[in-house]
DNA sequence: TGGTGGGAATTGTAGGAATGAATCTCATGA
DNA sequence: TCATGAGATTCATTCCTACAATTCCCACCA
């Protein structure tokens, strides 16, 4: 026999669902849903901390719980021929601007680590060396005062310290031609890559940077770029699964897709 | 200031983060908890709910709580040349039996719907006339008792119910040669398409669906498949994200791509 | 040696209560 | 008309208790 929260839970999922509970609109308070289930307090608040942990309601204290509602912003995701991955940010600006009404800004940070384990064997250096760095370009980007999303790029260290164009890696400061463009110049133009794309939940920490209530998980990017052989630049975007979709297409067709893919909702139960 | 659960929940969480607490190791128990923090049972299973909505540990009655590992799967997703999606299958069954020593089945089954909305939109229907209907077939890939990935394949009516050949996307059977290149027979090759990437917590059909536990996302994985400008399918690819990875990569480095990919776990922290 | 069963350990479910904190409503007053 | 503030409403935190269900350990017996 299912446990008597669980049953609560369902049948409230079942009214979500079913539009009996809009999105936007309020779930009955506690105490209704103690004297219609004719149960305690503690029983409704499991049922409603079923819904919450898996991010159908926003529960306020003085307010009450409403159900929630998913708006996410697709972005693009597939490497373009010729375009540094930076200019993106700009159109990624523009429709911000228009979607949430907010200026967008970033904050840059470059740390250097000693590279290890498997990151070091993607950027093919040599943990034993002393040589084997890491330059880690941190980029948090925010709309408004929210965390948007942050990416960690990683250079190898005899890119990103090998020459006094590289150098420019290790400033904490947007680089205006783009970090691919840099990298050309340098004698690395990117010729290839693969991406792997995953979701887990946030740690507590991860929870407080970005903002997160509960039942949102993390969508992460990462990227692996290699300029021939060399491998050149690995990239781990972290995104609040709830704002964030990826989308892949070819070329020719990224600018229909992106329209279409925008009223594509994987949250349509 | 924070509350006591809290408290004690990053406290436990640094714990497993710093390694105090392997993968695979027991917490320790409520009861031990409870005295060393000197607080009720209830703070202690609210912090222990925390961790557990996170996907950190696993915990079981009678037994306790352990650290929780992850080994997602790494699958190929971006669009071979010449490959049909369902010859990845074979592959895949392959790297199953070798990785969890048990074979993949899978289920299938096929529904008829009236086409509406963004689904409409997508497959070029009209939902007005009475024609616009799709063909859904699902495939429920199993791997042991548990459902590994659900797959709903959208076909608009007139290429499904076009044709003879097309009569075979009616049947609830596995169609050897792949829907691909079915497809391609019937004068429909596939020549573009793109993808949408997102996750979301189950619901709790769903967790019973995939027999998830609590703290892990599923991920989606949306496909709009054209030949020329014909919209020729939709496939939405839902997949426990504690198992499952996407790969995009470029055709030459697949191969090399995934075998590197599977060393990248998007859980290190 | 190997299986079995009982009891201990451990988490799950359910109820009750008190206090605190945030929000909302609405009457009051400038 | 609009701002203020008191009180009611609502959820958050924390304590307590009791019993059920599952697992585990180990002594016992065949």
């Amino acid at each position: 026999m299912e446990p008597r929260h669980l049953e609560i839970a369902h049948d409230l999922m079942e009214g979500i669902d079913e539009g009996r509970y809009a999105p936007g609109a309020p779930l009955p308070t506690e105490d209704q849903l103690m004297s219609f289930y004719s149960t305690s307090r503690n029983t409704i608040r499991r049922a409603l901390q079923e819904l919450s942990n898996r991010g159908r309601i926003d529960t306020k204290q003085g307010s009450g719980s409403t159900v929630r509602q998913y708006r996410p912003t697709t972005h693009l995701a597939s490497p373009v021929e010729g375009e540094a991955d930076d200019e993106r940010y700009t159109r990624y600006v523009e429709r911000m601007k228009e979607e949430q009404g907010v200026e967008p800004t970033q904050k840059l940070r470059v740390i250097v680590e000693a590279a290890t384990g498997t990151l070091a064997a993607l950027l093919h250096l040599d943990p034993s060396e002393t040589e084997g760095f890491v330059v880690i370009r941190r980029c948090d980007r925010y709309v408004g005062p929210r965390l948007w999303q942050r990416q960690l790029s990683y250079y190898p260290d005899h890119i990103a310290m090998g020459s006094s164009e590289g150098a420019q890696l290790m400033q904490p400061e947007d680089i205006p031609q783009g970090t691919r463009t840099l990298l050309a110049k340098m004698g690395y133009p990117q010729t290839k890559s693969w991406d792997v794309v995953g979701a887990r939940m946030p740690s507590l920490k991860d929870s407080t940077l970005f903002g997160l209530g509960p039942g949102i998980p993390l969508l992460v990017h990462e990227r692996m770029a290699y300029s021939g052989d060399t491998p050149i630049r690995f990239t781990k975007t972290f995104m609040p699964a709830d704002r964030h979709q990826l989308l892949y297409a070819d070329g020719e067709m990224t600018a229909d897709a992106l329209q279409m893919a925008t009223d594509v909702n994987i949250y349509d139960h």
